[in-house]
DNA sequence: ACCTGAACACCGTTCAAGT
DNA sequence: ACCTGAACACCGTTCAAGT
């Protein structure tokens, strides 16, 4: 009762199978190597959430002592570069159909996607980036891309800049809510009728008249096409900026400065 | 030498000089209050960092017990929320002149600049939004100059979260670097003409041939006009997105589907 | 009602020691 | 070279106790 069972069973496995046969441990225990380190550490982010990623966590999951992990990695910070640059090599970089624009488009949805699957990791993206290869390789391709479309040096590097800025910040954004935590006694379904009980908290819904209006709508934006909104948004003005660039007309919606 | 000096100051100079004038210990010490932690919490964030905000700093800053917070504040989740609601009070939310998108960009500026005064918090910001009054109203104010300007309610929800998004992911980005640490020996400035060092680490830089050309530029997005940039992008396209759905017009970039 | 000290269940990481 | 246990310097928070 006051022991942990599951540590006295696994000791006595241990003790009672080792040496009958040492290979088939061996199997059940690959040798720990780097790259298994950023896998498992990847892959139980995915599972179990952001704040479950501990150093030694992710040591008992690969049944080992907390220290071994420091013999393959230098500190917590340069594993989760790892994590990153392993899930950003899942960016499809091929080369696609249609203009710039549309290059542009699939690349980035592509990279929304792969931040998609991995919400637990994109969460963390922001904080330092430090890119590995494959983040350098999808920095590449969208310079290149915008570089082709006959953007300036500088205004490449904007522009980029904008689309990752919307793109990663898009995963970083947790559902909108008020101070008052939600009520978790809506049974059906998301669209529910009155949906400002949750908005109406912090402020009389008279007050806040525009956001009672489109209320029922703010949380569907990240299921439905939210991302892809803002990413033609985005895309429409640079378009516009490039063509104005080119006829020499300022393209500022107001150039008050 | 083993002792902690400074707590055993602080605790000699309350036994000795208490009783001689208690009313001006009372004026060194104001009473804890909700606000006053909150003001404190805010002030130790933007001067320390986000790191440095612990409960027990932040407690030692207020010169009280750690649990003396806690009667006032419900953990450390809430301390934030309040923290980031006082700094979203400095928004300037007045009316502006101009159309509805030199207003959005007025406004859409004014927290972007809050952002800038409180990097710190800024960081944090997006993990969980729980928006207090302050927020609410910035909500409220966006959302009616987006339906005032024609937007439907859907199309209204996914314009804010689109600048939102973006306005808040552009101060969680970081500076964009390599995993090798930068190198501390530049002396002068920024403007260097060498910057490769830092990106041609993880790929060899005929791999990467758009980040070299760009490269110098790269860091300076986050000085300079980097932010209006993406943000006049955005407004312009949601300007062609508006006069589209007037004309009957779809202002998708590619309607692939 | 408000504050305190001690303690709990965690962290990441250093260190000395094992093989 | 690789792994381990013990320990250090932290966290946020609970609890029982003080006034």
């Amino acid at each position: 009762m006051s022991q942990q069972p599951s540590a006295a069973r696994a000791r006595f496995d241990r003790s009672t199978w080792v040496g009958v046969d040492p290979s088939e441990d061996e199997q059940r225990r690959p040798p720990l190597t780097r790259p298994r380190i950023v896998r498992t550490a990847l892959r139980l982010a995915d599972d179990r959430g952001l704040v479950a990623l501990t150093m030694r966590a992710l040591a008992s999951e690969l049944e080992v002592s907390p220290m071994a992990l420091y013999n393959h990695v230098r500190d917590k910070d340069e594993l989760v570069d790892l994590m990153v640059d392993l899930m950003l090599g899942e960016v499809d970089c091929s080369a696609s159909q249609g203009d710039w624009a549309a290059q542009l488009r699939a690349l980035v949805c592509s990279y929304h996607q792969v931040l998609s699957a991995h919400r637990g990791l994109a969460r963390i993206y922001s904080v330092g980036v430090r890119l590995g290869p494959h983040g350098l390789l999808i920095m590449e391709r969208t310079l290149g891309l915008l570089l082709r479309a006959g953007f300036s040096a500088p205004d490449a590097a904007n522009a980029f800049y904008a689309l990752y800025t919307y793109t990663v910040g898009f995963h970083q954004m947790g559902r909108i809510a008020t101070l008052d935590a939600p009520t978790p006694d809506s049974g059906t379904d998301d669209q529910l009728p009155r949906p400002m009980a949750k908005y109406g908290s912090a402020l009389p819904p008279e007050q806040i008249p525009s956001v009672v209006a489109v209320g029922a709508h703010l949380d569907g934006v990240r299921r439905k096409g939210g991302f892809e909104y803002g990413l033609d948004a985005l895309l429409t003005g640079l378009r516009v900026k490039l063509a104005g660039d080119h006829d020499g007309v300022p393209s500022r919606p107001h150039s008050s400065r």
